[in-house]
DNA sequence: AATGAATGAGCTTTCATTCAT
DNA sequence: GATGAATGAAAGCTCATTCAT
C-alpha cells in the first residue's frame, strides 16, 4: 500500500516533468530548452529528470511518443463506412479542429519533429507511422463515399493528404492561440476539399 | 573598377555565406547549426562571417529577411481583378506550388520562425507582415470574384488563410523531397477551397 | 542464536560487498568504480554499502587494509634462521609466487595505492608498514645466511628490496593472467638475486 | 616568418600542456585529474586544451604515446653483440637506471596504463609493443652472450622479462623520489639476474 | 580585410550521499 | 536494518565571440 502510494507519486511526478518538458520543448525547441529549466518548472531536481527519463534525447522522445497513442486514437475516432459520408466528415472535421486547437503545445512539438525530420529521425518515424494511419483511414472513407456516390470524384489519397496538411497548416497559421470559434469557421471551408455535393 | 571587382567579390562571398546559412539553419535549426559549420560550408573563416553579418542572431535574421522581399513578390504576382477569376486562381496556384516545391529550404526556415514565434519574435514580425500581404491580396481577389459572380460565397479572408495554410501544410507533409509533379496533383484539390463553379 | 544467524548473514553480506569492491576497484580503479556498481555486483542496495562501510573512501580503505593482515602473514611465513638458507629461500619464493599469481586482484589494488601514494596516503602508510616487515624479514634472513657462510656477500637490505620489487614487477608484467607455471619458471631467476653458491 | 613564430608558440604551448598533463595524470591518475586543472597548470584556458588535443582521452593517449618513441630509443641504445657481454649489460643497466630514476612521472603513467590495461587498452597496446622490443633486444643479447660462452645458461626470454620487471618494480618501490645513487646501488644486484660469471 | 587562436559561459550528465519510508 | 528516491556538486565539452596578427 505504502509502495503503491510511492509508485503513484512517482508516476505523478514523471507526468509533471513530461508536461513541463512538452511545454518548453514546444515553445522554445529542443536545444534552446535546458534540462535545468524543465526540472525547475516541474519542481524537481535535474537529477530526478535523468532518473525518470534518462537523458535529454530520451526525454524528448518520450514527449513525442507517449501522448501520440491517445492523440491518434482521437483522430481516428470516426466511421469509414457511415450512412451519410458528408455528415461523418463534418463531424470528424469538428472533432479534429477541436483537438488541434486544444492541443496546441503538443502539435508544436510534432511540427518541430516533422520540420526537422533528419535530426529527429527516430521520433519522426513513429510520428509518420501514426500520420499514415490517419491518411489511410480518411482516404478509405473517401473511396467508400465515392463508391456510394455520396462524394465527388478525385484522388482520394491526395485529398486526405491535403486535409491533414490543412490541419497542420492552420495550426501553424494560428500560432498565437486562436479561440475554438475561429477554427470552427474553417470547418465549412475544409469540407470543400472533399468536393461539392 | 578594381574596387568594383572587390565589392563584387565581397557581395558574392556574403551571398555564399547566406546560402550556406539558410541551408544549414533550415535543415538543422538555429541552435544546432554552428557558426564554424556555416563558415566551413561557405569556404570562409568564421571571422569573416562575423564581419559580414554580425553575430549569429543577426545572421539568422538576414537569412529570413533578405530573401523575403523577392519571395513575397513572386507570391503576389497575380492580378486581383482579372477577367476570369477561376483561371487566375488556377494560374497562381501553379505558380505558388512551384515556388513552394522549389524553395524547400527557405520554407523550412519560415516554418521554424512561425513555429517558434516567441523565440524569433523579430523575424516573425517581418514574416507575418509579408504573410498578411499575401492573405490580403488573395482575400481581395476572392471578394472581387464573388462580386463578379464568378466565385462561390464564403468568408473571403478565411478562405485565403485556409489556402495559405494548405501551402505550408503541404510543405510540411512533403518534408522529404517531393517532385514538382506531386504538387501539381494537388492543384485541383486546392482549387476546391475557392468553392464550386 | 537467531541473533547469531543474523550476524553471520550480515558478516557474509559485508564480505560479499568487500570482495566485489576489491574486484572492481582493482580492475577499473578508484574513481572509475561507482558505489552503485559495487552494490549491484554484491546484490545489495547501495544504501547498505554505506551502512556497512561508510563512504566510498572508507570502503576503499577497507578493501586495502582488511586483507592485508592475512596477506602479509602468508608472505612472512618463513624461518629467518633455517638450517639451509638456499632451500628456505627457494621455498618462500615458490610460496610468494603462488600468492602473487593467485591474488591478482588484490595486488592490482596494492599497485594502485603504491603508484598513487599521495592520493591514497593513508592506505599507503599501512601498506608500506607491512611491506617493510617483509623487507626486514627477508633482509634479516640474508644477513643470517651470509654470517652462516651460506649466502654470497652483498647489501642485504638492497637485495631484499630488489626481490620484492621483482615480485611486484612480474605482477605488473603479467598483467594479463599468467598461469602459475609461468611464474615458477622465474623461481630460478629470482634465486639469482640472492647471489651464487 | 610571422607564421613560423606563431607555429612555434603553439607548439611550445602544446608542449607545456602536455608536460602539465603528464605530471598531473601521473600523480593523481586519469579521472582524478580535471581538464581545468591541467589548463590552469599550463596557464591556458581549458578551451585551448581541447583545441590542442581534442578530448581528455585523446590528451591522455598523447601523454602516453608521444614520449614513448624517445623513451624506448634510450632504452634500446645498446649493442646486442658486443665484445664483452657483461660490460655491455653493466653499461645498459646504469643507463636504464638513470632513465628510470629521472623519468619518474612518465613511468608512473606507464605503470597506470599497464596496471589498468583493460581501461587503457589502446594505450596499453602501444606501450606493450614498445615493451616487447626491449624484451626482445635484451633477450637477443643474452642468447648471443650465452653462445659466446660469456653468460651463464638460463631461459633468455625469462631473464629479460625479469630484468624489465625489476626495473618497473624498483620504480614502484621507490615511489617517493630516490636519488640516483640509490638506484646505482642496485646495479650490481640487477647484474645477478644475468647469472654468475 | 581576413584569419583563426584563445577564451569562458553554459550546457548535459554522472554519481556520492542523504534520509524518509 | 534495508531500501532507493532525491539531490546537487562537479566534471567534460561545445561553441559564439573577441582580437592580435
Amino acid at each position: 500500500m505504502a509502495n503503491d502510494n510511492k509508485k503513484r507519486t512517482i508516476e505523478m511526478k514523471k507526468d509533471t516533468v513530461l508536461k513541463a518538458a512538452i511545454r518548453l520543448f514546444a515553445e522554445k525547441n529542443y536545444e534552446a530548452t535546458t534540462m535545468a529549466e524543465i526540472a525547475r518548472e516541474a519542481n524537481v531536481s535535474f537529477g530526478s529528470v535523468s532518473i525518470y527519463f534518462g537523458n535529454k534525447e530520451e526525454l524528448f522522445m518520450a514527449c513525442v511518443v507517449l501522448p501520440l497513442e491517445e492523440f491518434t486514437k482521437s483522430l481516428l475516432d470516426f466511421d469509414p463506412s457511415p450512412n451519410s459520408y458528408r455528415e461523418e466528415i463534418q463531424t470528424f472535421i469538428l472533432k479534429h479542429f477541436e483537438l488541434f486547437s486544444t492541443q496546441k503545445e503538443y502539435l508544436r512539438l510534432l511540427v518541430q519533429v516533422i520540420g526537422q525530420y533528419e535530426r529527429f529521425s527516430e521520433a519522426f518515424k513513429v510520428v509518420n507511422e501514426h500520420n499514415e494511419k490517419l491518411n489511410n483511414k480518411v482516404s478509405q472513407l473517401i473511396v467508400n463515399g465515392q463508391q456510394a456516390n455520396q462524394l465527388a470524384d478525385g484522388d482520394a489519397e491526395k485529398i486526405a493528404i491535403a486535409y491533414v496538411s490543412l490541419l497542420f497548416g492552420l495550426r501553424l497559421s494560428y500560432a498565437d492561440d486562436p479561440s475554438l470559434e475561429n477554427w470552427n469557421q474553417f470547418a465549412e471551408i475544409a469540407m470543400r476539399l472533399f468536393g461539392p455535393k
